[in-house]
DNA sequence: TCTGGGGTCCTAGGACCC
DNA sequence: TCTGGGGTCCTAGGACCC
């Protein structure tokens, strides 16, 4: 039995947040980004994009395109609100709602649409009613599979309402270019297109099959099922975040070791301020650099243990960074923490030792231990590398 | 005036074990 | 003497999404 699935979306949603602050920018070119010399765009209205302007633009580039843009601040914690809002107006039609970003879900309306005469009158009901609530506009994709929807609600924006039936891939699909598949971005599409793989019915042909499996691996079987309307139906509605992070690029490079260590520890102390706040405890932590080349280094720490504590998380971090640091520019710090638990739930866990709450104390010798082994491993490293010179 | 920030998922390679 | 073959776990790197 088919389910009936919608993919609602919100459109051009932070700079729909500024409009409900500010009316007036409702006629006016508006992107929303970072004003940093280095910032770039998250997202443009429909009157910005009509002069080329569109997310993950730099913003000199974008003021190049439209010098009347205006550029606002982005109000992260006011468009968690909104969106939470969004999500809980989605839930009133069904329990079944998978949120798959901030501004977009899937609802699982199989059985909802059964009370309504015709299956779009539920679709349009939400349409008015999310704009009647929140003064937003989505646009919602209908289709038998996540994916299907999903490519469907991309059809037509703003507020668009888009059918893609199974029998209906042939003619609404297949015609779009190869670059309209979710999943396949900036490094795989001209891999497709060196092979004749213009189109999304290009890459479901048989023909191409093969390539694809070789070339994109798991990823590419997945797409390859996907665009042939044989993927999941099933939505997730409860997941838990899995890490968080924290990163900034600066206005300028840093160069010398104490600058990058100071940054780094301002970031972990926000990052575990963060993590307490949320009441959250993760056990892998991570640095990433990235220097002028823009090339990037991630190194890891196992704490051994799940913590949110600011000397825990600064010893690990002031450690990767006197490891690996080297005598280059960076522009970009990030701090990251993986395998990331609920507080409740770390309490809860049983443990074979006798002591639950591990004292700082140790984690710290644990750390510095860590710290020993890397130097030397990197000392034994270069000997094997000059050896290997001789 | 070169290129954000916060996520998820996959892959490759090495260590280690039997 | 010229080098097993899995399986699993861990780390690093990178593609991709909004």
């Amino acid at each position: 039995m088919a389910r009936v699935i919608f993919h609602v979306d919100l459109n051009a949603f932070y700079a729909s947040c500024e409009e409900l602050k500010d009316p007036s920018l409702k006629t006016k070119p508006v992107a929303v980004g970072s004003l940093s010399k280095r910032g770039v765009l998250s997202t443009a209205n429909y009157i910005a994009r009509e002069y080329g302007v569109h997310s993950a633009m730099p913003v000199y580039e974008a003021l190049k395109k439209c010098p009347d843009l205006v550029i606002v601040q982005g109000d992260y914690a006011y468009y968690r609100s909104v969106s939470s809002q969004f999500f809980d107006l989605l839930r009133k039609y069904t329990p079944l709602v998978e949120p798959c970003s901030i501004d977009e879900g899937f609802m699982d309306v199989t059985e909802t649409i059964k009370r309504y005469k015709r299956p779009l009158d539920l679709a349009f009901q939400i349409q008015d009613d999310l704009y009647d609530q929140l003064r937003l506009n989505v646009s919602i994709g209908v289709a038998p599979t996540k994916f299907l929807a999903k490519m469907a609600s991309d059809m037509r924006k703003p507020k668009g309402i888009t059918v893609l039936r199974k029998s209906e891939i042939p003619t609404k699909l297949y015609p779009l270019p190869v670059e309209a598949i979710v999943g396949l971005g900036k490094k795989t599409i001209p891999l497709l297109k060196e092979k004749g793989i213009l189109t999304i019915g290009d890459f479901a042909d048989d023909q191409n099959k093969e390539f694809i499996f070789k070339a994109l691996g798991k990823n590419g079987y997945a797409l390859w099922m996907k665009v042939h309307g044989k993927s999941s139906d099933q939505l997730e509605v409860s997941s838990s975040r899995k890490s968080i992070s924290l990163s900034r690029t600066f206005e300028r490079d840093f160069y010398t070791m104490d600058e990058v260590l100071n940054q780094a520890r301002l970031l972990t102390k926000e990052l575990s301020q963060k993590m307490i706040r949320d009441g959250q405890m993760g056990q892998l932590i991570s640095l990433s650099l990235r220097d002028t080349e823009f090339h990037n280094i991630v190194r890891s720490a196992n704490l051994g243990t799940y913590t949110n504590s600011f000397p825990v998380m600064d010893q690990a971090i002031q450690n990767l960074v006197e490891t690996y640091f080297e005598p280059i520019g960076y522009r970009h710090i990030g701090i990251h923490m993986g395998s990331i638990k609920n507080q409740e739930q770390v309490h809860q866990q049983p443990t074979i030792f006798e002591e639950v709450v591990p004292d700082t104390e140790r984690i710290l010798d644990t750390l510095n231990r860590q710290l020993q082994e890397k130097a030397f491993f990197k000392a034994s490293d270069l000997l094997k590398k000059e050896n290997r010179n001789e």
